[in-house]
DNA sequence: CCGCCCCTGGTCCATCTGCACTACGTTCCC
DNA sequence: GGGAACGTAGTGCAGATGGACCAGGGGCGG
């Protein structure tokens, strides 16, 4: 456990970075580690690396980028926390949207920037979150404001598990039978759940589905 | 025009970025502008900024990412030359496939490397680059050479240009009557169309279709 | 000039899909 | 206990789609 803070705000703020592309991940070690508040301790762009790193040293925030869907960040987040409870996640992501700011404020993020932000405010932000705030990029702000109020402005669309995971299997191509098979249920039974998809999205056919899906970002733009 | 290079190599290399987030825009200028070779003039994440700054200064090197799909790589890229036909073009990527290496290479761009390779590298790349090398990533130089020798590799899809039309249609939920409107033709010949693409890609369903072309980057992977 | 390829338009038919509606068992919560 | 939501499964039907063909017109290179 490093120092968190003094009387002041924090001092000596340890930071692990997990950013998809190993460029970008060695940039902003470099960028974080020139302000003399924050020392940068490990920088990777592999999820099994920043686990460990994050096990053994303990730092005090973790910088990650987000490259996954929802379940997904759920997981990557819980997996986080559990390596190390007293960590505190800032989420970089260029894929910001209210469904991933929930998304990882939900599941344990305490900070959530995009990419569009300078670096002064990337700084600003791991120092703030470091310091025992929740940071959540401005812009996003009327998003949550709007969630906490009345409470609708995501889950709009509340697909239910199953459904969601037939949309997936929509969005990769798969036709009735091989989703029928797929899930071990009658043929007739995906039926049921793309038309209830089809219904709750108001798409007229399983392709505008997968693409309003898309524009919801329901499922990942792009599918491994 | 900046000095090239002496007998030895280039010595003040003038460096313009383009990168679609403002926040490894400006990291990236950062860690560039620490070496000593190399001067950044301009760091922007709009394309007409960036326009704009090499048309006026001239830098030695444009670097600049892709965030677009193939027609908009050449229009892209060609604009660059347009503007400053001495300007030598890095393309940075985090989206590094066979196809927008040669799009790249065949408009105009002098050398090509993927987000997962280092800060090291992509400096040397910019120093090369600037010193008239045509720098290509690694490992994507089994698919050069694939090309240079049978000469495949790429458009062994060989979609007809009205193909790949209807097929950007399809990927964006477009169903068959709105698509015959919108090209002013037959729903017949949209039917035809569709037949083709699914042929030439081996698909069974439109679906199937878009997430093929999706996976050989025949699409954006995710549209506007 | 002839052939090849592309765009266009069309037909026939079996199957799939979208739409509507019913039904049963389970789980969870009031 | 009862209701709501969910997953499962089914039926029926009109229209869309995939598969297999044919054919004319235009452009382009041999």
């Amino acid at each position: 456990m490093s120092g968190i803070d003094g009387p002041g705000g924090p001092t000596d703020v340890t930071v692990v970075v997990l950013e998809d592309h190993e460029m970008v991940a060695s940039a902003l070690e470099v960028v974080l580690d020139q302000d003399p508040r924050l020392r940068v301790v490990g920088t990777t762009s592999r999820l099994e690396d920043a686990l460990r790193v994050v096990a053994e040293r303990s730092p005090t925030v973790l910088v990650t980028d987000l490259r996954l869907d929802g379940v997904e960040i759920a997981d990557q987040l819980g997996r986080f926390t559990e390596a190390c409870p007293d960590v505190r996640i800032l989420v970089v992501t260029g894929w910001a949207t209210e469904r991933t700011l929930f998304d990882s404020l939900d599941h344990g993020a305490h900070g959530f920037i995009g990419k569009a932000q300078g670096l002064d405010e990337l700084v600003d932000a791991v120092v703030r979150v470091a310091d025992g705030e929740t940071v959540v990029a401005p812009q996003l702000l009327p998003a949550l404001v709007r969630r906490t109020s009345h409470r609708s402005g995501r889950d709009r669309t509340n697909l239910t598990p199953r459904e969601l995971e037939v949309l997936r299997l929509l969005a990769e191509g798969t036709g009735t039978r091989e989703m029928a098979a797929h899930l071990a249920v009658s043929p007739n039974t995906i039926r049921n759940h793309v038309r209830a998809v089809l219904g709750k999205l108001g798409a007229g056919s399983r392709l505008e589905a997968v693409t309003i899906a898309r524009r919801m970002d329901l499922i990942a733009p792009v599918e491994s």
